[in-house]
DNA sequence: GCCGTTTTCGGCCCGACTGTTTTCAGTCG
C-alpha cells in the first residue's frame, strides 16, 4: 500500500471531525479531531513514518486515540469509526453545512425530521416550505437556503486569494480610509497582515474619534462595490472582483486590542486566550478583564496587549499558534527577522535565452538598481519541457555572453548558472564537465510529477548528492490555490541537503513560496542553509523577492539563516562546489 | 479527545448576529 501522506491523514481526521460533529459529539471532542488533523497537514516530517516509530504522539493535539487511528489509517486503508459513522450520515450532510446559517446540528435535524441528505432534496424541500415543520427553522431560514443555492455556495468553498492581490486590494482600501476627516489610524489586519499565502478576506481595522462615521465610509470607497453596516462601528463589503471586506472601528484607546483580536490567527487567538485564563485574565477585542480587581485594561497599541499576559510583542507573521507565545514570554523569540533589505544577491532568473523577458544585460542592470553585489543567471535546460531549452552547446555560449557582462558592468557580480532539471533518476541534464563550469547551478523538477512518493524522494536525493548541485529549486512543486506538492518526503530532502551542503531554495513566485513556512523553519534548524530567490523571468519581476522573504519570516529565519544576504566574497565558499577542495 | 509549574479529572476563548423564540440555540469569525 502506497504510503499515507500528511495531507492525506489530515484529512480523514477533518472528515471524522465533521462526522462525529453529525454524531452530535460534544463540541471539544470534534475539536480535538480538527487540531489533529491540523498539527497533522503542517507537520514538517512524515507523519505515517512518525507513527510508525510509534512517535506520532510528539505532535501537539495527537494522543493515544488518534495515535491508534493513524496506525489502522495505514494499515488498513480506513479508519473503523469513520467507516460506521459514514453508514449513518450520507456524504451529502457534510455538503449542506457548507450553506451560510446551516451547522451541522440542522443538517442533522433536517435528516433525521425530514429525510434530507442532499443539497437537491433540501432546495425541492425548502420549495415546498417544508423546512418550516422543523422545530427553531422558519420561513427566513427557508428563504436564505434558496438564496444561497442560487448563489452557488455549496458547490465549492469559494477561492481564496494569492496574497499579492489581496494585499493591493487592502492597500487601497486602507489608504482611502486613511484620508477620511473621522480616521485617527486605520491597518490591515487578518491574513494580509501575517503575509499568509492566501486569504480567504481582508480586514481593515480603524481608530476614530466618531466611528460610526468612518465604517459608514467603507461604501464610498473605489474598489468597493457594495457595502452595508454589520453592526454600529463596523461594515461589510465586496470589492468589485468580489473579495469580501470587514472593517471594524474602535475609539483609539483601544485600537491595540482590536488590531491583535483581526490580526489572528485565530489559532493563535485562542491559545492566547487560553493562556490568559490561566492567569485570571480575559482578552478580547475590547480590552483585557482582570477577575482579581474586574477592571478592563484597554490599549492603544499592540505591545501594551501582550506585555500584560507577560510577553514580548509578536511579530505578525509568527502568530499561528506554532510556539510563538511560549517564546514570546520566554524572551526566546528571534531578535531581528530577516527582511527584503538584507538580501544582497539573487541567485534563480532567466532570460531571453529560456522562457525569461530580458537579456542578461536588462537583468543585470536591474539587479543593480535594486542594489544587489550579485545575480545568477540560471536559464532552463535542455529537457525543460516548454520549447524554450538551452542545449550544452547554448549554455557554453550563454557562459561567454555572461562574462562579457560581468567585465563590462561595474558593482555588481554578474554570475553564469543554470536551473537544471532533475532528470526522474535523480541526475542534471548537463554533463558534469559543463556543469563545473558554471558559478551556481539550480537543480529543479519540471517533468514527471506524478512518480509515487519514494521514487520522487530518492530523485531529489539523488540530486543533493550530485557533487555539482549547489542548490534544489522550488523544491516540492506546490502552485498556492492551484496545484498540490508532488508526493515528497521533504524531511528526507532536508537531511539530504543537510548532509551533503546542499542549499535549498524558498523560490519568490507569490504562487510558489517553496519551500513553504513551515518546511523552510524545519530545513533551517536541520542545518541547511536557505536561498531566497526571486525565479523572475523579467527585470520587472525580481522584486517577487518580497514574498520570498514573507515566507522566511513566517519560518522565523533572521538575516543570518538565509545565505544571500551574505557578501559574494563571503557566499562563494559556502557554495558545494567550493568546498570540493 | 487532549492535556497539566494550581489538575491524571475536569476543564478546554470570546463576542456578535440571526431567527426563532417568550429566554435561547445555532452559527460565525
Amino acid at each position: 500500500m502506497p504510503d499515507f501522506s500528511n495531507m492525506a491523514i489530515a484529512a480523514a481526521f477533518d472528515e471524522l471531525g465533521d462526522l462525529y460533529e453529525l454524531d452530535g459529539a460534544v463540541v471539544h471532542r470534534v475539536l480535538a479531531y480538527r487540531n489533529a488533523a491540523r498539527s497533522i497537514r503542517e507537520a514538517p516530517v512524515s507523519v505515517a513514518e512518525l507513527a510508525r516509530q510509534g512517535r506520532i504522539t510528539e505532535l501537539p493535539g495527537v494522543g493515544r486515540t488518534i495515535e491508534e487511528k493513524t496506525l489502522a489509517l495505514l494499515e488498513t486503508g480506513t479508519i473503523p469509526a469513520a467507516e460506521k459513522l459514514r453508514a449513518r450520515f450520507p456524504a451529502g450532510l457534510i455538503e449542506m453545512t457548507r450553506l451560510p446559517g446551516l451547522g451541522p446540528k440542522r443538517a442533522r435535524m433536517l435528516y433525521d425530521e425530514l429525510g434530507i441528505d442532499s443539497l437537491d432534496e433540501l432546495r425541492e424541500a425548502a420549495q415546498a416550505q417544508r423546512l418550516r415543520t422543523v422545530r427553531g427553522l422558519g420561513p427566513k431560514f427557508e428563504r436564505n437556503v434558496l438564496d444561497a443555492l442560487e448563489a452557488g455556495l455549496g458547490e465549492a468553498p469559494a477561492p481564496r486569494v494569492l496574497l499579492p492581490r489581496a494585499l493591493g486590494l487592502g492597500e487601497q482600501i486602507r489608504d482611502a480610509l486613511r484620508a477620511h476627516p473621522a480616521a485617527v489610524r486605520v491597518e490591515l489586519a487578518g491574513g494580509v497582515r501575517r503575509l499568509s499565502d492566501s486569504v480567504k478576506d481582508l480586514d481593515v481595522v480603524a481608530a476614530a474619534e466618531d466611528p460610526g462615521a468612518l465604517a459608514a465610509a467603507l461604501a464610498e470607497v473605489d474598489v468597493i462595490e457594495s457595502a452595508s453596516s454589520a453592526g454600529p462601528n463596523a461594515a461589510r463589503g465586496r470589492t468589485h472582483n468580489g473579495m469580501a471586506v470587514d472593517l471594524r472601528v474602535v475609539e483609539p484607546g483601544q485600537f491595540g486590542n482590536l488590531w491583535q483580536h483581526f490580526t489572528g490567527s485565530a489559532r493563535h487567538n485562542v491559545a492566547l486566550r487560553e493562556l490568559a485564563v490561566r492567569r485570571g485574565l480575559h482578552v478580547s477585542e475590547y480590552g483585557i478583564l482582570d477577575d482579581a480587581t474586574g477592571e478592563t485594561l484597554r490599549c492603544a497599541d499592540e505591545a501594551a496587549v501582550y506585555e500584560r499576559l507577560g510577553m514580548a510583542w509578536i511579530p505578525p507573521e509568527l502568530r499561528e499558534d506554532r510556539g510563538e507565545l511560549q517564546a514570546a514570554a520566554e524572551g526566546r523569540l528571534p531578535q531581528r527577522l530577516v527582511e527584503l533589505e538584507d538580501l544582497r544577491g539573487d541567485l534563480h532568473m532567466h532570460t531571453t535565452a529560456s522562457d525569461g523577458r530580458n537579456s542578461i544585460e536588462q537583468m543585470a542592470q536591474a539587479a543593480l538598481a535594486r542594489g544587489y553585489e550579485y545575480v545568477a543567471i540560471t536559464d532552463h535546460s535542455a529537457t525543460h519541457g516548454f520549447g524554450n531549452h538551452v542545449t550544452a552547446d547554448q549554455l557554453r555560449a550563454q557562459i561567454e555572453a555572461v562574462r562579457e557582462v560581468n567585465a563590462r558592468i561595474d558593482g555588481i557580480e554578474v554570475l553564469i548558472g543554470t536551473e537544471t532539471n532533475i532528470l526522474p533518476d535523480g541526475s542534471p541534464d548537463y554533463d558534469d564537465d559543463l556543469l563545473a563550469e558554471l558559478d551556481w547551478v539550480v537543480g529543479s523538477v519540471h517533468t514527471a510529477f506524478g512518480m509515487g512518493e519514494a521514487e520522487m524522494t530518492a530523485r531529489l536525493v539523488a540530486a543533493c548528492e550530485h557533487p555539482w548541485i549547489d542548490c534544489i529549486g522550488h523544491p516540492t512543486g506546490r502552485k498556492i490555490e492551484q496545484r498540490p506538492p508532488y508526493a515528497l518526503n521533504v524531511d528526507r530532502l532536508v537531511e539530504a541537503a543537510a548532509r551533503t551542503g546542499t542549499m535549498i531554495e524558498i523560490n519568490s513566485a507569490p504562487d510558489r513560496r517553496d519551500l513553504n513556512d513551515v518546511h523552510a523553519r524545519a530545513a533551517r534548524d536541520a542545518g541547511v542553509r536557505i536561498v531566497v530567490s526571486s525565479d523572475a523571468h523579467g527585470a520587472g519581476t525580481l522584486p517577487n523577492v518580497r514574498w520570498g522573504i514573507a515566507t522566511a519570516r513566517r519560518a522565523w529565519l533572521t538575516r543570518e539563516d538565509v545565505a544571500n544576504t551574505l557578501p559574494w566574497a563571503q557566499f562563494a565558499p559556502l557554495r558545494k562546489r567550493a568546498c570540493r577542495g
